[in-house]
Parts: C-alpha cells; sequence; structure tokens
DNA sequence: CCACTTTTCGACCATACGGCCTAAATTTCG
DNA sequence: CGAAATTTAGGCCGTATGGTCGAAAAGTGG
C-alpha cells in the first residue's frame, strides 16, 4: 500500500506510478479547463480517464495534492517554453522582446490551461495558500525577468530603474492582459496587445540617447 | 410575498428592501474578503448580520443574485473614485497619471474588496457567466481609460496608436500588479510600481517631440 | 382591537462532495 | 505455478451547502 508521499529521498515512485499521476493530472486540466473548477470533481476527473474515484486517492494524498500538481504542471510548460524562446536572443532588449512574444505566443495556443490556472488561484482557500504559492510557483517568472532586466541595465542598453519593481510591472502587464483575454475571448486582440506590449515596454524601459 | 425580482418598471423594492439589501451584500463583502468565497456560505454570511439564512433567501433570489450584487458594488465603488480623481485635472497625460494613480490609491485601501472580486472572478462556472460580467462591469473601466486615450491623441498630445488596445494594456497593467499584490502583499512594493506604471506608460504614450 | 401583509425564524431536505474501507483484480517475483 | 504486493473498483459515510416550507413575529392600516 501506500505510495502517496516520498516525504524524503530519491524516486520513491515507480515508472508506472508516474504515469498514472500524469495521466490523472492532464484529465484534471482538461476537466477544469472545459467545466471549471467548481465542476471538477474528483468523480468527473476519474470519469474522464475512465477509472475509478479511488485511483485518484490511492495515487494522491487528496484533492489538494492533485491541484497542486496541475499548478506545477502548467506554470513548469509555460516558463520552459518562454525560457527556450529568450535563450534564443542575445541583449536585452531583444530578450525582453522575446520575453514578452513567447508569453503571448504560449497564452494563445493554450487558452484553457490559463482558464484553468485562474480558476484554480481564485480557489485557494486561505491567504497563506496563495502567499505560499506566489513564493515556490510564481516568484521564478518574475525573476527571470528581472534577471533580462538587470543584465541590460548592466550592459548599458535600459535606463536606470528598479529591475524588481519595472520587473512586477511587466509581468503584471501580461498577466492582466491574459485575465481580460480569459474571460473574453473577443474583448482583446492579443496579437495587437502583445505588439503595442513590446513596444511600450521598449520606449520606457530603453536608455534615453 | 414575493419581493424578490423586479423585472422591469419602477424600484418596486420598498426603502427598508434596499436597507436590508445593502446590509446583507456589505456582510457577504466582509466575509467573502476575510475567509474567502469557499467558506462563505449564506449560512455565515447571515450569521454576520446576525439575521437567519432564510433572510436571504428572502431578500435574493438566490446566492448568484447576492455575488452579482456584490460584484457589481465593489466595481462601481472603484469607479466613482477613480472618475473623481481623473476629473479633477485637465489634459491627456495628466488624466492618464491621475487614471493610474487613482487606481492604485484605492486598490491600496482596499485590498480586501480586491481580494473578494478575485475569488469571486475565478469562481464563475460557465464561459458565459464570466464573459457576460465582463461585458456589463469590466468594459465601462476600459471604455473610460480608451476615451481618456483618445482624447489626448486629438488634441496632439498622445503618439498615435490604437486606444483600445492601449487601454487594455494598461489596464491589464494595472490589474496584474493588482493581482500579484493580493496575492502576495509583501512582494509588490505598490507605490513604486504605481511610480513606475505612472513614468512608463507616459514615456509609452506620449507624442515624439 | 382587528384583519391583513411583510418579514423573520428554525427546521428540514435533497444533493454533491471528499475521503475511507473492504474486497476483488492485476501484477510481480521467487 | 503460487504467494505476496500492488492497484483498482464500488459502495458507504459524514459533512457542508443552497434552497424550501410552514409557522411565528413584526409591522400596517382601518
Amino acid at each position: 500500500m501506500q505510495p502517496k508521499n516520498a516525504p524524503s529521498g530519491r524516486p520513491k515512485r515507480s515508472f508506472i506510478e508516474e504515469v498514472r499521476r500524469r495521466q490523472i493530472v492532464q484529465s484534471a486540466i482538461t476537466t477544469i479547463a472545459a467545466r471549471g473548477l467548481a465542476q471538477a470533481s474528483l468523480a468527473r476527473i476519474a470519469d474522464e480517464v475512465g477509472i475509478s474515484k479511488s485511483v485518484i486517492s490511492y495515487h494522491f494524498a487528496g484533492k489538494d495534492e492533485l491541484i497542486t500538481e496541475v499548478i506545477s504542471t502548467l506554470l513548469a510548460e509555460s516558463n520552459r517554453f518562454i525560457k527556450a524562446w529568450v535563450d534564443r536572443v542575445e541583449g536585452g532588449p531583444d530578450k525582453l522582446r522575446a520575453y514578452i512574444e513567447a508569453s503571448f505566443a504560449f497564452m494563445a495556443e493554450h487558452r484553457a490551461n490559463f482558464a484553468a490556472m485562474i480558476d484554480i488561484w481564485g480557489s485557494f482557500g486561505t491567504v497563506e495558500a496563495k502567499r505560499a504559492f506566489n513564493a515556490t510557483a510564481y516568484d521564478p517568472c518574475r525573476r527571470h525577468l528581472a534577471g533580462i532586466l538587470r543584465r541590460g541595465q548592466e550592459e548599458g542598453d535600459f535606463r536606470e530603474f528598479t529591475p524588481a519593481t519595472v520587473a512586477a510591472t511587466i509581468q503584471g502587464a501580461i498577466d492582466g492582459v491574459m485575465l481580460q483575454w480569459v474571460f473574453d475571448e473577443e474583448s482583446v486582440d492579443l496579437a495587437e496587445c502583445a505588439a503595442e506590449l513590446v513596444s511600450m515596454f521598449d520606449l520606457a524601459t530603453r536608455r534615453l540617447p
């Protein structure tokens, strides 16, 4: 019995175990994205896979762990994509442009995923849960962006500002547009917003000549 | 019996009725902000007021109507505040600055309200509900901002761009920073972000000399 | 004081959910 | 093959929720 959690040490989870977990997580994402978190009961997710509810209980400590895994998966996917895109170019301004463009390119192809993420974010009961999640999963994102900005300043391409603050602002702008777009797809022209964001933040950060 | 809904025509609701509704709505806001929407059952909200659960059922068609009313109240409050602030100054760039500063000033004083709003947003079950709400309640906000931008262009203070797109972007930036800040208060320096947003969007929109 | 209406209460109900348990099926391995 | 483990199924239970119902209370107008 109990695979549950491997509290410490090496991968206690078997290969099969990992596959099942991934399968369940994927189903959870699909279900949440399609019908909303409120309608995504364990029973429904299990149905989607074609398995019994208990299988989820067996492989995950509880719904919380499943949801946590869902979030991690979604964020990791997004971050990996953006990082790859950014790494393809050199120099602060180009990397900043790449970061923004990659963010929008990814979200354009994964609208359902972001819908799921927002649903889940909103469902965190306690303030502590939100903060904890934010710290562990969302910070790397901002840190990446802040790093780009700081290096760009050192290389003399950007004007003087606090990288962390501007990073929060840029990331906030991306997320904010994403939010609007997820809520009402047709109210936002994603491509145009991306282009506008690129040019605005270029104007806003570039060193004055 | 049935006050329920006044489907059409004049204020069918009595004065007492309105007071009760407001009282319940305020309690709902408090409860949601403090303990999260998930923990804000009708029973708990009723407790907060010191009334029976049925009273809510009597004055509101259901929980949905109550929540809708909560959202409307929160947004109206915010919009009224921002509009007043913007109206105090003249000229596109100053109005834009006022809009951003007012947004941040208001959120700094009403963090709980925004926490409640995000919770509620995330809880909308269907995509249609999200879209409907977005259209009726959130659009005016962007429209206001777009109006400022367009008039600023006509007066020659702003460069050429699509007002709607830039409005979506600016509003998105504000909302995005707000989102981060609500999730983790200490990860964002609100005042600094506000100042940075003001200067960045000034650089980004002002007509090149 | 007396009908009559509006408002409130407390109890109750049907439902949906997460989690648990036991037994069966399946896989693993000596 | 056969025993031990891993994994799955399906039923069950406690709980919390939104909503309803009939009766009681509070208010209103004559």
